[in-house]
This record gives structure tokens, C-alpha cells and sequence, in this order.
DNA sequence: CAGATGTCAGTGGGACTGACATCC
DNA sequence: CGGATGTCAGTCACACTGACATCT
């Protein structure tokens, strides 16, 4: 197995490569990436389970063209993932009577148990990703990418 | 054409999946790879190109095992960035005479060349991305994110 | 009719693995 | 022999597009 012992970010050098942003968010990413959905396989989920799952607990039942409009999952996505989590009995999907297109999605209680299964998972890989960091460190962070992500949004 | 005018992170709310690090990381990186990919597709490059020649200028010839380590392309994925660079004439690959397994992978005046160019690219590219913050901003976003890379690099 | 919805099939780039012949 | 090197083939997760039947 290879080891990422030297996947090490040196903003000090003179290359060039290295002054790039993209570069070192991008890398960056990818590290967190791969913690959360090791974490995530670990506990049988997938990173849209657990999005799914919180839009439905934080916003109520959706069809799922909303859903997809709020956690930002394809439409052609959403299927896969809704169909593993109506196997698992974690949301309901019932034909919308009301508009005979839609389905509604529910989350069930086991839905929110197996939510709060996730958020507490998700809770950890967190906390070891943002370890080197203390709490003002840890808002500066989340400010700084933020700005640059609502300025990247806005083409 | 869908847009990406709501593709924004709002740190402040109180939906969980918004306070994951990882989330606003990854997003903001696929932000960034966009528009890094389309400016160097727009000269006909890839990022792969750029971090190859750079590390060719910058730290002289080497064969592909050690261009593999230095850039972190996969050996691989090397043959064939390698088999475009030298068809374009940016790179010279001549067999190792002192061990006949191995290349030696030279740039070439034109490949110093193209690396300016590239390089010019993904300057403006830098620029653009980091426009909303300012000097102090920037590198403390770089300091911050390069401390968990770290972090993370380490196991 | 135009438009929204759920579904399926497929594309494309990127990260990564495995195997293999060749050579040290 | 074990190990390094360059190469090819293939896998896998992911973001994304296209088309289509159904319904409003």
C-alpha cells in the first residue's frame, strides 16, 4: 500500500505549482473526501444518504425534484440513492395525490435515527479534519472559502 | 444550460450538512477545477501539462519514476502526458544510458516556452478566484488550508 | 401546446490498481 | 533472485447530459 506521508502542502517553495490555490484546495478536498467516505462505508452510507436524509428532517417531505434542487444531487442521481434508502425503510416514497408526476418523500423514524447515526460519524470526521485548528482558526477557514465559493458561484 | 447561481454556501445556517468542512472544501475545489481546466483547455492543455513542465524547469531532468513522485501523476498516467508533450515538441524522451529501464525526460526551449504561456494562464486563473480577498486574506486562507493538508497528510 | 417530473442510459474526466515485459 | 521501470488495460466513484414516457 502506498502511503501519502509526503501529500504534503509547502506553500513556502518557489515553484510555481505550489502557489496555485486550486491546487492546494483541490489536494485538500480530496483528503476530506476520502476520511468522510471511509468513514461513511464504514456504517454502510454514502455521502447523499446523509444529505438526503438531513434535508428531509430539516425541511419536511419533498418531492424529488426539490429534493434535488436542495441538496444539489442530480435529478438521475436521486434515484439510486432513494431507492437504497426506501430498501433500508430509512424514507417512504408515495405517489403525490395532488400531482399525479411527483412522488412525496418522508423521512421515517428509523430515517432519523439512521440520520443521527450519520451526523455523529460525520460529527467525528469533522473534528479530526479541523484538529490543527482552533475555534477562531476554524471560523476564519469557513469565512475565507466561503467568500471565495459565493464569489466562484456567481460566475 | 443550468446555472451555477445558487451553487453558494451559507456557513450560517442551521442545517447540519452545512457545517462540514469537507463539504464547503469540496465544493469550492470543484469551483476552482473548473475554471482552471477551462482556461487551460482553452490553449489546449491539461493541468497535468502545467505541473510537468514545471517540474521538469524547476528541477531539472528526470526519468518518469521520479517526474511520477515529484508531481504526483500516477506513473501511469504519466505515459500518456508525456506521449502529447513530446508530440507537441515540449518535451525531449531520450533512453537513460546508464540504465536502460528508464527515460530521461528533457523540456525543451519550446516546452519552456508553453510553460510560460500555462503559466500566464493560471496566474490570471489565481487571480481571479482569490479577487475577493485581500493580501493578508489570502494568505492566511494558504496557511490555514496547507495546515490540514498537513494534518491530513500524516495519517 | 409548453413545461415539469421521475427514470434510465450513457458520457467524460480523474484518481487509482493490476499485470507484465524489461532491465538493474 | 528481488526490486525498479515504463507501459497498457481496466476499474470505480463522481459530476453531468440526453432522451423519454407521463402528467399538468
Amino acid at each position: 500500500m502506498e502511503s501519502d506521508a509526503d501529500l504534503r502542502f509547502d506553500h513556502d517553495s518557489p515553484e510555481r505549482v505550489k502557489r496555485q490555490l486550486s491546487r492546494l484546495t483541490g489536494m485538500t478536498a480530496g483528503q476530506m473526501r476520502k476520511v468522510a467516505s471511509a468513514a461513511l462505508a464504514g456504517v454502510g452510507a454514502h455521502k447523499d444518504h446523509f444529505v438526503v436524509l438531513a434535508s428531509l428532517a430539516e425541511t419536511g417531505p419533498a418531492s424529488q425534484a426539490q429534493l434535488s434542487d436542495r441538496t444539489r444531487v442530480y435529478r438521475s442521481d436521486l434515484v439510486a440513492v432513494l431507492n437504497e434508502l426506501a430498501a433500508a425503510g430509512f424514507v417512504q416514497r408515495a405517489p403525490d395525490p395532488e400531482d399525479k408526476r411527483r412522488n412525496v418523500i418522508t423521512v421515517t423514524e428509523a430515517g432519523r435515527e439512521r440520520l443521527a447515526e450519520l451526523d455523529a460519524v460525520l460529527e467525528g470526521v469533522n473534528e479530526h479534519i479541523m484538529a490543527p485548528l482552533d475555534e477562531d482558526e476554524r471560523a476564519m477557514l469557513f469565512r475565507l472559502l466561503a467568500r471565495v465559493n459565493a464569489h466562484l458561484a456567481d460566475g
